[in-house]
DNA sequence: GATGAATGAGCTTTCATTCAT
DNA sequence: CATGAATGAAAGCTCATTCAT
């Protein structure tokens, strides 16, 4: 895949401008790509068997998105939009950050948060996964974006709670870093690896992993 | 990719008839296609690429590997006849089990073991991760195999550390998703996503890690 | 060659289904193919020299056709349709079957009828002839079909005329083959082996072909 | 298949030149090429396949036949050889022509010499005819050389038949093109497209056979 | 706007042939 | 002599993309 452009965060905001309502061939589309991209993965799918499933012409998906790349994006940029940037602002507007007096309490709605957003875009999550570890390209527009949107928001927090006393004494960074990499990992382990209904207990399951966390990161007396 | 195989682990016992050994062209092919295949993923790989890179003409691939379906497994299967099977296995011949008083030290040994595992082929346990997400078919073929080989071994384990009063009191099999969910989150979180040397203290990493899960599954009191 | 299907009755019939009207790229193709195959040979004429022939994109030959196999059935079921099952049909149609009084005059429209047939089709006629000398799975898949069609039609005439005393008495089935032979080797050697144009007096040559075999299989008194 | 010389004929007598005896290796892969180019036809079948048939390695074929062509050539050239030119010379030498009274002694004759040789040598005749169909160079390289040995030796016969009163009064040619085409296209039916077994009685099938060529031949009164 | 025929670049794979050992 | 690794040209085929209707 060669990416349509070099400024991820243009395309992004240009994107938005796609005011104008989708067709309903444009939706059927959208849906089949989405379930085939998830399926078998963007370079393993075909847009004539997008196309069949959409039941549509293989020239519509070219009319309305231009090339395969930008189908992809149609279906992942809006994902990226709703879910990274707002990681902790979906939070913050859900909860009352001053009222979080403990970080176990902003863990917890956080994780809850996410996996309900995961939960809600099971497929379109997958298809970002699976991209993003098989297309350095991506990866690397990611990355940035990430950073900027993720880390600078989360790592005040983070100094805000180790300030009061809460956490372990270890760099910032690398508190971020091993939360990272664990909540990633936990994403991609569960809704990528293991099957579809393995947990049933879901707010046992916050409660489990939220411990799990907190145990390791918590201050040690 | 259509696995040339219905039945894997046979597979598996024929591919070791390399008795053979491999031409000074094949260790080249071999060496590329890892570099690329880790780089681009197997689909984003074309065998001119990969010829190009390792110096040799085409059809020399395809001498030696027939398909480039085969040249994936050549490189894939005897990392999983090493890394799977004896996931633990390796660990019980390193140390001596019996002196192995406490969960946690199996543990360390488990995660220490396999990190240096993962260290040594980084760029085929790339292949295999993403190939597993990309690719439904080989992660279905796979699937029984890792349960038969790890789930065996590592739950006895587990109940034998519960016995001894170690472990929370959960079943047996939830304890084992909990392990395996983070541990294996945690090692495509560290080796696909984040940058190859961010670790730098490595026995302090296992230390946290173990810590870690250990904080979230020891028994309350 | 690997024929795409077990059945070849069956798959005769679901060629049928060619409602859709064929492009006129689609002509074209099939006019080159019908050429070059009857020239050089199935195996020996590539898709691309066919491409080029019929003044199109390689890729167009696949669009319509799927695989080089398909486009040569394409070309072949129509015309075993419209020949070998109705071998005698045709005839009966054309002839008042209760007005031949003679096997002689049977025999004579007979061959007057596939002669003429074959003129129409000669190209064909040769690919088909060709392939089922080059390619033995072909003839496997014919052969029922042939036997089924034309034996199954032929031998009662023979058994009626026979009857009537006018064909020598031979078991019908030797009879049957001795008149196989003859008449399919002629066909043969004049339309794949003699020049165009050798034959100038048709009416005479049927004349002669007719009185040939009919002075080796009628009664000897 | 491109021939690899424009002068067929001289390439034949070069090929005499081979008064070396082949080696077992030599041996070996001329049977597995006889078979095999019988069986699916020269252009179906790969020199690797014949190599492994042989039971020897790939580049001893290209050592001893320089190209895949003059395989081929190695074994239809011999063939060729010993059937065409002789074609009547055979008859010639095992029969005594002045005692052949009759046109038909003549015939049954040359057809019994013909059948046993064919039968001696039938997947090579197999091969021969094939090409000879599906490869229009082989057929035109042929096409001179069999006009000079067949039709200089077996016209004059005809004439001298046509003059004792024995045969129909056609022109020579015409008789000539009558007997080729039954007699070739006799063979091909019974050696090329059935079974091999189906003719028990041979020498009823002669008769038969010539019967059937005589009664259509023969000076009508 | 929607269609699907047409395209051509690029893919995997085959294969006759060469050549160092 | 025999081998089989290596080659590269050409094969059949796929696919994203274009465009006339």
């Amino acid at each position: 895949m060669s990416l349509p452009t070099k400024n991820f965060l243009k395309e992004i905001s240009l994107q938005t401008d796609h005011s104008k309502k989708p067709t309903e061939k444009q939706q059927k589309i959208i849906e089949a790509a989405i379930k085939m991209f998830a399926e078998k993965g963007y370079a393993n799918t075909s847009t004539s068997e997008i196309a069949k499933e959409a039941g549509v012409a293989e020239g519509t998906i070219f009319r309305h998105y231009r090339t395969k790349d930008r189908l992809l994006l149609s279906i992942l940029l809006p994902f990226i939009k709703k879910s990274f940037p707002s990681i902790a602002e979906g939070v913050f507007k859900e909860i009352n950050l001053d009222q979080l007096t403990s970080f176990e309490a902003f863990l917890k709605a956080l994780i809850t948060n996410r996996i309900e957003f995961i939960k809600a875009h099971k497929e379109i999550f997958r298809i970002l996964i699976k991209e993003i570890l098989y297309n350095e390209k991506l990866k690397k527009e990611l990355e940035p974006f990430v950073i900027k949107n993720i880390l600078s928001r989360i790592l005040p927090m983070i100094e805000r709670f180790k300030e009061q006393g809460e956490l372990v004494d270890l760099p910032a960074e690398t508190i971020m870093r091993i939360l990272f990499t664990h909540l990633f990992g936990y994403f991609i382990s569960r809704f990528l690896i293991l099957p579809d209904d393995i947990v049933q207990d879901e707010e046992a399951e916050v409660e489990i992993l939220v411990n799990f966390i907190m145990e390791g990161l918590k201050k040690r007396s």
